[in-house]
DNA sequence: CGGACAACCTGGCGGC
DNA sequence: TGCCGCCAGGTTGTCC
């Protein structure tokens, strides 16, 4: 589900009502999303914490807490909301947590695949410290991201993909991006010239700052946290657009595997 | 360093 | 209608 722009609206959908709360109490219902902790100790570790800013590094949603940090990822189906006790949402036919707030409210964690995993750290680097940089960050510079790029001779698509060369971007961003720098995803990193870098920056900068301008891509399960949909599905040139006319050009629409993952891309613009 | 692949899970959809 | 196989916004570990 939830790339650097979905996961950055659930951020932006949490941060005033959980900002100031404190966690009372935590259910869980599928004990390996917590990794190696029971449900008891976890529980027992967070009551009584208050959230003191709620942030996202990469696709990690960070609950900075009193004394720990609670870091939640998503992966493919996650999803984080707020509910009244009681109160019943779709979403709860996968819930797979339960955190009781001080103010009669609850923090919901709904994933259909039970993909997504929750910490409770007192160390944030443990957690998110391999990360690349945020690429949307100010020094997040042009020169930074060529030398990273230098010497690295995966191929493109793999390379964007890869959350501790550059954090946040995935599938769906990964192929809007060459698309948009016109760069082909089997492009080994390394033969880019130094146009098509600075494109490419450009272009991955570009996708993700619309893609939360549209609110993230909602295709199946990501929904923001007050339950609607992002839109910037609509939007999209090529990612699920096989055999659809390039809007550039009009050829059709590639869709190949790169990286285990399906790619889409237009094999004649891109090049 | 990098590529390939399996695992972790469940639901939706297209095809027959 | 029903069943089956394939696919899915992600990551990690293992093997070569």
């Amino acid at each position: 589900m939830p790339e650097l722009p979905e996961v950055e609206m659930v951020v932006r959908g949490l941060r005033d009502d959980m900002v100031g709360r404190t966690f009372l109490n935590m259910r869980a219902e599928w004990a390996p999303q917590l990794g190696d902790t029971t449900p008891d100790a976890f529980a027992a570790r967070l009551s009584g914490q208050k959230v003191e800013a709620l942030w996202r590094r990469g696709k990690y949603v960070v609950f900075e807490l009193t004394d720990d940090y609670l870091i939640i990822h998503l992966k493919m189906t996650g999803r984080l909301y707020i509910a009244r006790e009681g109160e019943v949402y779709d979403a709860d036919r996968f819930l797979r947590v339960v955190f009781g707030l001080d103010n009669g409210y609850e923090l919901r964690f709904s994933d259909v695949r039970k993909f997504g995993r929750l910490y409770l750290v007192s160390d944030v680097e443990g957690v998110v410290g391999k990360l690349g940089p945020e690429p949307l960050d100010g020094d997040f510079t042009l020169e930074a991201f060529r030398a990273r790029l230098g010497n690295r001779t995966r191929n493109i698509k793999a390379l964007l993909l890869d959350q501790s060369f550059i954090a946040g971007v995935g599938n769906i961003y990964a192929d809007e991006a060459l698309w948009l720098a016109g760069i082909a995803p089997q492009r080994k990193a390394d033969t880019l010239t130094a146009e098509e870098q600075e494109r490419l920056y450009h272009a991955v900068r570009s996708v993700l700052n619309e893609g939360i301008a549209r609110e993230g891509s909602s295709i199946s399960w990501y929904r923001k946290p007050d339950g609607s949909a992002g839109s910037y599905q609509n939007f999209f040139k090529v990612y699920g657009r096989e055999d659809e006319p390039c809007p550039r050009c009009g050829t059709p629409v590639l869709k190949l595997w790169i990286a285990q993952r399906g790619t889409h891309y237009c094999p004649h613009c891109q090049t």
